[in-house]
DNA sequence: TTGATATTGATAACACAATATCATATAAGG
DNA sequence: CCTTATATGATATTGTGTTATCAATATCAA
């Protein structure tokens, strides 16, 4: 159990070689050229049998649904586009000191930052 | 036509009062000493006319529901707990220098940091 | 007080993402 | 090459949050 098929192999090339989160229906759109004729149902099997192994995390999105993005990369923030909706990794540049603003007693465990605006492309036109 | 009704007046003080954002079911617990007999629909109906009155602004989340809080407040981030899931109001403590995390290009136009944790009352548990 | 009408509460209906179903196709060991 | 159990694709179903419907109620101007 856990076969090398070729849809499996589209959709984790296509998370990979992304370089930014995808929702269900860009990988959906990104492996259909490895794999013709792939479904949904497919891509979102893959996508959690990817988590479970370990090989891809869940970018969640306030108001929407998740992207997923190749696992193990430093920390790091993102970037959507208000134009095209695209989600961009962002790195580098992360928060000062949090514990000032904390209200007594609150213990912290993680956090993430997204940057809202204009990406490069959708800026030219 | 926009009477004043109790259900109303107990839905925005609700909100004004909780001194965090709550979600819409929160307001309706929130409201229910005030407005006995409360429904949810009309919750969410004086939740959305409160929104395009500019009384009250929706904070979003990654995989849940948004929540609401009073307008006009100075910029500020969020708290989640992770263990009641309220969702609590952080002052100050903003990011450092976007402008070198960010691709050439790219554009911002706000932010938004939501703070994952344990708060006060629960880490005392 | 009265009458017109906005508002409410209960609940049906909707929208959307994600999962379950199931017949067919296919990978991989023998 | 066969066999068989897993994977796939199409689609029905679910689950959750929100909105629509509608009879009953309550506000507020006259």
């Amino acid at each position: 159990m856990q076969r090398d098929t070729s849809q499996r192999r589209a959709i984790r090339r296509a998370l990979e070689d992304a370089g930014r989160p995808l929702g269900a229906l860009e990988v959906l759109e990104a492996s259909k050229g490895d794999a013709p004729g792939l479904g949904i149902a497919t891509v979102y099997r893959n996508i959690k049998a990817l988590l479970k192994e370990g090989d891809i995390s869940e970018v969640a999105l306030p108001g929407e649904p998740p992207r997923y993005e190749a696992a193990g990369k430093d920390h790091h923030h993102h970037f959507r586009c208000e134009r095209c909706e695209k989600v961009f990794e962002l790195g580098g540049a992360c928060l000062p000191d949090l514990k000032n603003a904390l209200p007594r007693g609150f213990r912290v465990t993680s956090h993430e930052v997204l940057v809202h605006g204009v990406c490069a492309v959708c800026a030219k036109k």
